[in-house]
Order: C-alpha cells, then sequence, then structure tokens
DNA sequence: TATTGTTATACTCTATAACTATA
DNA sequence: TATAGTTATAGAGTATAACAATA
C-alpha cells in the first residue's frame, strides 16, 4: 500500500537461476555462463548481507589479505587480487578513508608503502568476517560439505 | 627488447588461482570467492579472446537472448539477465548503436519495444558463438564432461 | 495503479598511460 | 632499466529516482 503521494521504492525483480519461458541457446551449454549466473545470485546476497556498510566483495577480500599479511604492498596486494597497481591503490584508498588501513613506509625501500590494519579496522573485520560468514553458507544452504569440497576443487581447476 | 624512446606497454601480471606466499585466511574457506576466484580467470581469457571486438560477457549473453527470443522486450530481457530496465537499455543502446540489434514498436502494447537481431547482428553472434564456444572449452580444458555436468548442477544450486 | 521505456545521475571496478622516486 | 606509488583519464556495468505514455 502507497502512502498518498509517495511512490513506492520500486523492487527489484527476483533473480530466478533459469527462468523457464526463455531460451537460452548456447548460453546453457557455457559453463563460464552457468559461472556467470551463480556469482550474480551470490553477489545479491552478499549485498543484502554486509552491502549496508559500504563494504564490497572487492573491499572485504582485500581487508583479509591485508589482516593476514600485514606489512603487503600495494603492488603485491594487486597481484594476488588479480588486479594493477592503479586498481589496488584505489582500494587501499578506499579503506583508508574510513581509517580501517593504513600505509607505513617501507623500512627497506622506500619506493614501496607497507599496508596495516588499524585497530578499529581488524575490530571491523571480526565483524565482518562473522556476517560473511553466514552469508556464505546462506547461499551454499543447498550444497552438503561434501559437494563444497568438489566444487572447491572444481573450481580450483579454471 | 624496447625500441629507444618508447616505452613497453605494461603486462599485465599473471592471475595465479591461489598464489604461494601470501595467507588467503578465511577467504580459502568461503566458496562464494572460490567462484570469485574462478570467474576472475575466465573473464580474463575472455577479454582475450572475444575482447578485440568490443563484446564483453553482459553484451554476448544480451545478443544470444535476444538471437534465441526475438521479439522479447527489453524489461524482460534485464530480468533474464538480471539487470534492471536502466541497466537493459544501457546494452541494448550498446547493440542498437553497430546496427546488431533494431527495436520495432510493439503491435500488442504500446509502451514496448520488442528487440530483435539485424541480419549483420545475427552474421556476427554466429561468429562470436564460435569465438566464445572456443574459449569455454579452453578455460575448461582441465575438466572431463563428468566434472562440467557435476560443476553444472552443482551451480544450479545457488 | 502498474508497467514500459526513458533520462539524469552516481558509484564501483578496472584499465591504460605517463610521471616521480627510488632500486 | 625496472619497480612502487601516484595521478589523470576513460569506459563498462549497474543502481536509484523521477517522468511520460500506455495498460
Amino acid at each position: 500500500m502507497s502512502v498518498e503521494g509517495q511512490a513506492e521504492p520500486e523492487k527489484q525483480a527476483a533473480f530466478e537461476q533459469w527462468p523457464d519461458g526463455v531460451s537460452f541457446g548456447v548460453l546453457r551449454d557455457l559453463i563460464g555462463y552457468a559461472l556467470r549466473r551463480a556469482q550474480i545470485a551470490i553477489y545479491r546476497d552478499f549485498f543484502a548481507t554486509v552491502g549496508a556498510d559500504g563494504i564490497t566483495p572487492p573491499l572485504f577480500a582485500a581487508l583479509v589479505l591485508i589482516s593476514e599479511n600485514p606489512g603487503i604492498n600495494q603492488s603485491r596486494l594487486g597481484e594476488v587480487l588479480g588486479v594493477n597497481r592503479a586498481a589496488a591503490k584505489a582500494l587501499v584508498d578506499r579503506l583508508a578513508e574510513p581509517k580501517l588501513v593504513e600505509r607505513q613506509a617501507s623500512p627497506s625501500d622506500r619506493r614501496a608503502n607497507t599496508i596495516r590494519l588499524t585497530p578499529v579496522g581488524q575490530a571491523r573485520l571480526d565483524d565482518l568476517i562473522r556476517q560473511v560468514q553466514a552469508h556464505d553458507a546462506r547461499v551454499a544452504r543447498r550444497l552438503v560439505p561434501e559437494d563444497l569440497a568438489l566444487l572447491r576443487d572444481l573450481l580450483g581447476r579454471f
């Protein structure tokens, strides 16, 4: 029921994995496209769960990697995440702005920064990890542990 | 060997699936992150194969769906692809500009456009399908058919 | 009232290219 | 020469919000 004079916010259409009544042609046979559709479904759940904090999947991954590898530099962080230096800098900027991470001059290489979490960042990450784990368990709820192990193995072959 | 006065274009660092020497912490256990890494690897191969034509994975998917469902309207196309109306319009615009698809007024609903491939678009898609199938087979080269069937089933459960 | 398409706007993600400082 | 970080720029992808036309 809409309040007079106020439009309802438009609801996002549900994402059906393979809707009926439409032909997918060759897309049905492409494993890359099956992966893409699964990813869309997972991202939607991620944003519904974690997104309110402004943390996106790439930012979450960066936070975890910085936490696990304190003192890592930006270029290496980018390599590990699969993005270039400029993109890695953008990620670190977005985490540094709210003071979740900080840059320090590297003692051994005056070109490089070392990146590490602040105490606030670590506390925040601890919370985020709980949220993301709940999200991950929810999207994988139809997979038993053996399925998950198998899936992990198969995905590792790309 | 660089020519004097000309810098080499910077090479993109290779994307190792799970590089050694760095700790992934909780990321190692999140199935959503395993999916994300597989997707990064697949996208890189897609762009190396097909990207020169300016066709991206979402545009390719839209082309196939329009081909398979001629006369589909933009809103429905968006629903099927998992994007909203505005994003669906942007995709159709990008395909209509080089005349791969065309909009026609719907005879039954004067609000709606029907979208279909042009002959040029269909010929182009036929070529693209060949390229994308080769790409898909290449990225899945370490998976036997039974693995692929299994993977498809597992991905369908998200 | 609800839906289709459109427009305006904004943000994330990512790349390329060129520059500075160091190595 | 090569590498780390930075800056400027650009483009893809996507969302929200509001509007007009039509259902």
